[in-house]
DNA sequence: GTTAATCTATACTATGTCAATAGGGATTAT
DNA sequence: ATAATCCCTATTGACATAGTATAGATTAAC
């Protein structure tokens, strides 16, 4: 599992909107320029995680997006999965991405049986982690003196 | 962290090279038949994993590769960041490939702090992994009836 | 010492992915 | 009507991946 750039902005992004969950909507703009993401890539970021039916988002003028769940109710896993894809190392031993591999025995592939673990604390960590509980995490991270909105993650 | 085919070709032929650790040297040529790599990609595998101090080789008629170190002295850890690079999901989080990332704030970061968690994870699986582990590993699934050259992996 | 089998080294190529950028079009509050 | 927003598709430049190609160096065996 790598994370692209473009899934680290996903993240942060919705961390924008995990921590006014509840508010209005927010302008891609204003997410744009706090968390220093070009906004037009940021525009099919969003865009791509509202297909995935993560956030919606109003349009027009005083538009922009919110969370269409409760942050407690995404994962990290599922925001990476439906960016990046897999979560395993190699897709022969993903769940959802599954491809066969150039080896002439899978199931009695030894790296595939180590990689199988590798998939499988990657995936706990991951699916275990919410949006809400990055929340929580940034506000830990962060005094709560400071700012929440000013440099976030 | 992503297993390229280049590490997956990496690992199999150093299994091949620690299942027969202490006889003499083996040809590309019998490594790439046998797990059914393209052979000039091997070489240039092979070559890179002498570099690294992982194998050995002899030149010339009779010649071939050898692991350089016993099969319990190599981490699957060691192979693939010599191959692919860091294992970590995020540059910003590893230890040997560290990048600055583009968040404004990095030890206060909750993405990094997540992605670290990951990290170590994954380094726990791969370094407590040695190439011989990976050969017992293989013994283990496929029986010892089996032709243990046979369809390797 | 010639030959054939091997490893060594470098350059090239085709394909795909990543991280954007560009240029409009559609919708809605005012 | 207008301006601010989101929506959609295409294009681009840089880089990585998975090879292929070609020639050279070394060594065993005859």
């Amino acid at each position: 599992m790598k994370l692209s750039l473009r899934g680290e902005y996903a993240l942060r992004a919705l961390l924008v909107l995990g921590l006014r969950h509840g508010a209005n909507v927010i302008r891609i703009d204003a997410i744009s320029k706090q968390q220093n993401i070009p906004k037009k890539f940021l525009e099919q970021i969003l865009n791509d995680l509202k297909s995935a039916g993560i956030v919606e988002s109003r349009r027009g003028a005083a538009g922009g997006y919110r969370l269409s769940r409760k942050p407690e109710e995404i994962s990290l896993a599922e925001v990476i999965r439906h960016i990046d894809g897999p979560l395993a190392p190699v897709s022969c031993v993903s769940e959802r991405f599954y491809e066969k591999c150039s080896c002439p025995n899978e199931p009695k592939c030894g790296i595939r049986s180590v990689m199988k673990e590798v998939r499988e604390a990657i995936v706990k960590i991951l699916e275990g982690f919410t949006v809400a509980q990055l929340c929580e995490r940034v506000r830990d991270l962060q005094g709560v003196h400071e700012n929440p909105m000013d440099y976030i993650i």
